[in-house]
DNA sequence: GTCTATAAACGGATAGAC
DNA sequence: GTCTATCCGTTTATAGAC
């Protein structure tokens, strides 16, 4: 007989402090920040909420770590394809190169929800120091995204690039609110909004192939 | 000699109810419902919390009428527009049908950010008595939006006409996080949310005159 | 590493004086 | 209509036993 493991599952033993920031990251994501209690974390691990100070400083320093984890899984996805796309062509087709970070983000996005659905939806239930710290990160993870705007859309101006990159920002990210991957079709998502944000709303009517 | 009065103040006298709903809702818009308390409110008034209570029943009832307050005023607005277009021509062309109606949005947006930026940003931080008793209010206006796509969007599938509404409303709403009208222009950002939209992001190289 | 017990502060809400 | 005073629950965080 053959013992049946699933693949998708890391058997890495989970640590006790990382259970907890698990634990933690899934409750802020459900219901923020000041709406979950240490309580409530520890519960979720059969523990008491006095335990968790022997793994973490304080409440903060909990949504803190989890904050810099989410924008660090977002930071590495955009630079894999950033390093992928340079080995494959010295110059790809402009859209596919969007498709391929718009496609990114929404993975790492929504496979990772519990560390970046805060960043994206509910930062600003973070405490005023937590927030602070991470302001700089936050702003080189948009800064890259700045740059690929600047690069694919060379006739725009600065400031029509940072409209439209916090406009596709605003498309990407409030589909946290909404769109469930378990039923699947991210991919097929990540086509819409790259259509939508390339070739307009009739994207349906103007086929790629006579744009591009 | 004249007297001055700002013809943009109305001086309506505002009654004591009134004077802690405005105050109310600032608050929530600016830190959300829990990290709001009644002690701040009402000490922004210069009053004490348990005053509040002569006024309202609960904080519960607060956020409620905040909110009411809010998607109303946004349904007012979006009908204003549509008996407007209807008014003028019977079939408008529908790129200028939808910027009017962006630009309306986005109108009571700002100009009410006390209390819409509750509906569009904080939503999840409101009581679930109080989201529950919302849904149905902001389902019809979404529904409003939603059949104005259809219209203007003929060849778009049910599917693809419901991710294009959440996207624009994802682009229109997360503008009031970093969008400041108080410097004026919007007006022009409603024209790029539009023509993003309608026409892809290299609206500018695609002249709306080729296009239309 | 986890527990119990508790400190210290803050929250919403009520009662009754004025 | 607004005040003071207070009740009562909840929260983060700490101290010390095991």
């Amino acid at each position: 007989m053959t013992v049946i493991t699933s693949p998708e599952v890391e058997r890495t033993p989970v640590t006790g402090r990382e259970r907890i920031l698990v634990a933690a990251a899934t409750r802020f994501a459900e219901l923020g920040y000041t709406e979950t209690s240490l309580r409530l974390i520890a519960a979720d691990l059969e523990m008491k909420a006095g335990s968790l100070y022997y793994h973490f400083a304080s409440k903060d320093d909990l949504i803190l770590e989890v904050l810099h984890r989410g924008i660090g899984l977002m930071m590495e996805a955009f630079t894999t394809v950033e390093l992928a796309s340079e080995a494959t062509s010295d110059e790809a087709d402009e859209r596919e190169r969007l498709a391929a970070h718009v496609s990114a983000h929404l993975r790492v996005l929504h496979d990772n929800f519990a560390f970046t659905s805060l960043h994206v939806a509910r930062f600003r239930t973070a405490p005023p120091s937590a927030r602070e710290a991470l302001v700089p990160v936050r702003d080189a993870y948009e800064a890259k995204w700045t740059q690929l705007l600047r690069t694919i859309l060379p006739r725009q101006s600065d400031e029509e690039i940072g409209v439209l990159r916090l406009v596709l920002f605003g498309a990407m990210n409030s589909s946290i609110e909404w769109f469930h991957p378990e039923r699947g079709g991210l991919d097929a998502f990540a086509e819409i909004i790259t259509d939508q944000f390339w070739y307009g709303a009739a994207f349906a009517e103007v086929s790629p192939s006579r744009v591009g």
